[in-house]
DNA sequence: AAACTGTACAACCGCTTTGGT
DNA sequence: CACCAAAGCGGTTGTACAGTT
């Protein structure tokens, strides 16, 4: 925001699929300039394409760290369940998926979950009402998630189950549930409610709070009540939500040791050293985390993190 | 082999939200 | 407080390709 809209003689832009020489353009500009304001990106990186487009372009496929190819199962699971509880957020069900767009989540949905949460209830109903006197119907041996749509007018349809969300990962909200009567309970506004209470949080103070849960010094109940623990919400969420509140997407190799190796600009953050002992064990190296507005290049020798 | 159909996914469009002036 | 531009988001469309008739 605060762009400049001096600069802007108004070409027609080029629309349709990008071409690997415009995905050259644009992913190396943004990888030395960073992208600033979007709708200079296109001017500087010459580029005949509007910002916004460049903008779809690099969060949804040239973005580092992105995931690509078939959704696991625990990915699927994950959607679905979030789904359920969320609706068609699709951007906050993207951050419970590291590596996952918003935008490839929803045209999966669209194209297969949909059709087959169809079939589930559908099978569900027959099965139901042929069976309505019989007892089954409270012993799901399915292996496939309940699931209701969220669009029910019922509150309580929207309730995934504690067994679902355990195989996700994800954890229950009954946990620390605020209310006795879960029935009622809409866990959409909970998740919103938590992540816009969360302070704001640059990346060093983040990994000093992970350093000091580390050291037991603080049990889960110890945490300051605004921290969130990081392991508190799936992968990725915590992070999240405790870097700069929204936006940020670290990759994976923080959680499961696969490490980018490209580099990113914009060091100029911080300037300190910092202990990660918990999560990274020897040595290794790794280039950068980046996502949304943010780029940091750090790298990890002996279980010490430079920025 | 050509026409048709279905599917997956990339990209666009328009509305809403956010933040600066 | 109003206005404006940028960014974000979700719905929809367009396109390529594979499978079927």
């Amino acid at each position: 925001m605060g762009c400049k809209s001096s600069d802007k003689p108004k070409p027609k832009h080029r629309k349709g699929l990008w071409s690997p020489e415009e995905d050259l353009r644009l992913k190396s500009y943004i990888l030395k300039n960073g992208h600033g304001c979007w709708s200079s990106v296109p001017i500087n990186a010459g580029l005949q394409r509007n910002g916004k487009s460049c903008r779809l372009r690099w969060i949804n496929y040239l973005r580092p760290g992105l995931k690509r190819g078939t959704f696991s199962k625990q990915e699927e699971e994950t959607i679905l369940t979030l789904h359920q509880m969320l609706g068609n957020k699709w951007s906050q069900i993207a951050q419970h998926l590291p590596g996952r767009t918003d935008n490839e989540i929803k045209n999966y949905w669209h194209s297969y979950l949909k059709k087959k949460v169809a079939k589930t209830e559908e099978i569900t109903k027959t099965k139901t009402q042929c069976t309505s006197s019989s007892s089954d119907n409270n012993n799901n041996n399915n292996n496939e998630l309940e699931y209701s749509s969220p669009s029910s007018e019922n509150q309580a349809d929207r309730i995934p189950s504690h067994q679902s969300l355990e195989k996700t990962g994800i954890k229950s909200p009954t946990n620390s549930f605020p209310h006795h009567d879960h029935l009622n309970y809409d866990f959409s506004k909970d998740v919103q409610a938590s992540r816009s209470s969360l302070p704001k949080l640059f990346f060093a103070e983040w990994l000093l709070m992970d350093h000091h849960q580390a050291h037991g010094s603080s049990s889960a109940n110890t945490v300051e009540p605004n921290l969130v623990p990081r392991e508190g919400f799936g992968h990725g969420l915590s992070l999240q939500d405790a870097v700069m509140g929204h936006g940020f997407l670290m990759n994976e190799g923080i959680f499961g040791g696969h490490f980018q190796d490209e580099i990113v600009g914009h060091d100029e953050m911080l300037n300190s050293e910092l202990k990660f002992e918990d999560q990274i064990s020897g040595s290794g190296f790794v280039d950068f985390i980046s996502g949304g507005d943010v780029c940091i290049d750090f790298n990890v020798d002996n279980d010490v993190m430079y920025i």
